[in-house]
DNA sequence: CTGAAAGCGCTTACAG
DNA sequence: CTGAAAGCGCTTACAG
């Protein structure tokens, strides 16, 4: 970083002032067109490069936003973080990235790190754990901070909260595996207790409730493994259950693959529904039927939302649900 | 940021000078034990903030570190992405995050806003296209840069390159299928010209060439939907083949689906190896074969040698191959 | 529309 | 081991 020019040395060759060149750097409409040019002309002749930090430090604000997520490995996640940083790029914001992979305590760190960058807002998918020491970290740094996906806590206009109507998309799933003529409809997968776990299950369990027929429930893991694991024993022991409603994508993969290895026909032995519809539902066999979050959306949507704030201080609704859709595919029958 | 209290409230406080706040927030060990106990306490006290963009505009360095990535949503590099980034962290740096989406454009741009940033360092997994002109950027801004899995161009003292021995990774799969007993190994996937691909190949070629054999190449895409498209024209126009080593684990995965779809035997018709061990390979049916390059070690490694080069000047060799192995599962056999 | 001056919160020599 | 002073490269009022 050292012996770059500043603006200072731009101002000279430009032949105007340093706040004169500071207002070009700020896009000032004010600064007369002819010299503008001249301004930007004598930056690229001198190879200048702007100085965030100091920028940073004399405005008390930066064009930072810290991004913490739970579990970056999760594809779901993956998509968002991918998503939603590119789309801050675009808006000429740079993202910093923390994964606090499931601990609290991590999380924290990073956290704190991120705050003495000076971030301009935050946008989390929190782990769980120490949720009153991680929230008043966040309060007390007085940053935008939009929560998504989980909540740390009961709503709090400090930390609006942001996802996917899951509930709904449990009820859609539901509904759909009655259509298809399943009698005996299961739900797998999904941490016990966990809010998220509840609301999409919630879904299911009130489709289920209307139809009175007894819901069937293995929570677990929300990963492959559990749900190829959970197959066997579902077959064992609820033979008559003849679809499934898997916490995550990632628990319906295992199932399919379980599927294919106890030779059980998916889409009519057992019909299977995903939730997330990450990118490898369509290229597992059979392809498999899931609830669309639209991350797309919901990543641009969080972009902007966390954008507007942190530059003009508008705090957004304390919670948001976005639109679900149910995607189908084969694996939930014709 | 505003209000928050600077190394003066806190040397008021701790009742020393501003100089001696800074030598403890540096862990300089010239200042007395009880005098550095007092300042933090005095910190704790008054909620003292540390203020980075300060220090780096003082000290011309930060503790930020850029990592670039062609493709953060492929499983191999969000590993990757995210033990980095980890591994950073325990080291006190940050890593600000760039997905360029195989968009040069975006690339450059990105890397530019990255170093206005002021970042100490950049890990780039690069999108091809532009080569001369991103090079050109990150040489001006004389930033240590590491580039890791994919390189820019021809070896350049400048960017060092670290990447796994994907030759001898390619001979391993080749060598494997062979005395699993495979008469006709294929190669499937990665894109044609690509280094990643041709050094995957040669490895693969060298065996086959070694034992005579006519390979069998089909290019393409390095996706789960391009190895399940490939697998019926391979079957149809190559019956002779037993054996296949895809460019990486998502055409694998691709191919094991259409042989559930076709009804091929995945490790007695048909042997399978990938490339990369992504955690899928171990709940695909059936598991899948693959060469494992090792990402927590090269995460690790990658993240230490750019921490030495960004704070010590220490310029890591110009290229180094890290290990890779084979890890045997049942899509290539018992 | 442009210029001169002050100051953001640190680190860096340097003196003691 | 500690203190006083200068300065990093910007932005921010303010005057003209």
């Amino acid at each position: 970083m050292k012996d770059r020019p500043t603006i200072l040395d731009v101002a000279k060759r430009a032949g105007v002032s340093k706040s004169t060149v500071s207002l070009v750097l700020q896009g000032n409409p004010s600064v007369k067109e002819t010299t503008r040019v001249a301004v930007r002309q004598a930056m690229a002749d001198i190879g200048y490069v702007y100085n965030r930090s100091a920028a940073t430090l004399r405005s008390y604000s930066s064009d930072l936003i810290g991004l913490v997520i739970n579990d970056l490995r999760n594809p779901f996640f993956t998509e968002f973080a991918a998503l939603f940083q590119m789309e801050l790029a675009r808006n000429g914001f740079a993202t910093v990235l923390a994964n606090s992979d499931e601990d609290p305590q991590m999380q924290t760190q990073m956290i704190s790190s991120l705050i003495e960058h000076g971030v301009s807002g935050f946008v989390i998918s929190p782990s769980y754990g120490r949720e009153a020491e991680t929230l008043a970290i966040l309060g007390a740094s007085n940053t935008p901070t939009l929560q998504v996906f989980r909540s740390l806590g009961p709503s709090d206009q400090r930390f609006p909260f942001l996802a996917p109507d899951y509930l709904h998309g449990g009820r859609l799933a539901a509904e759909h595996l009655r259509e298809q003529g399943c009698k005996r409809v299961a739900f797998l997968g999904g941490l016990e207790g966990r809010a998220v776990t509840e609301e999409r299950m919630s879904g299911y369990l009130s489709v289920l409730a209307e139809a009175e027929v007894e819901p069937v429930v293995l929570t677990g893991q929300a990963t492959r493994s559990f749900g190829k694991a959970m197959t066997a024993r579902l077959r064992a022991e609820y033979p008559d259950v003849d679809g499934v409603i898997c916490f995550n994508d990632l628990v319906a993969l295992g199932v399919l693959s379980a599927c294919s290895e106890l030779g059980v026909s998916v889409g009519t032995d057992l019909r299977v529904v995903g939730f997330d519809d990450i990118e490898d539902c369509q290229d597992s066999f059979p392809p498999l039927t899931s609830v669309s979050c639209n991350i797309p959306d919901f990543a641009k949507s969080t972009a902007e939302q966390i954008l507007i704030w942190a530059k003009d201080g508008t705090v957004p609704p304390v919670i948001a649900r976005s639109p679900v859709e149910l995607i189908k595919r084969a694996s939930s029958g014709q």
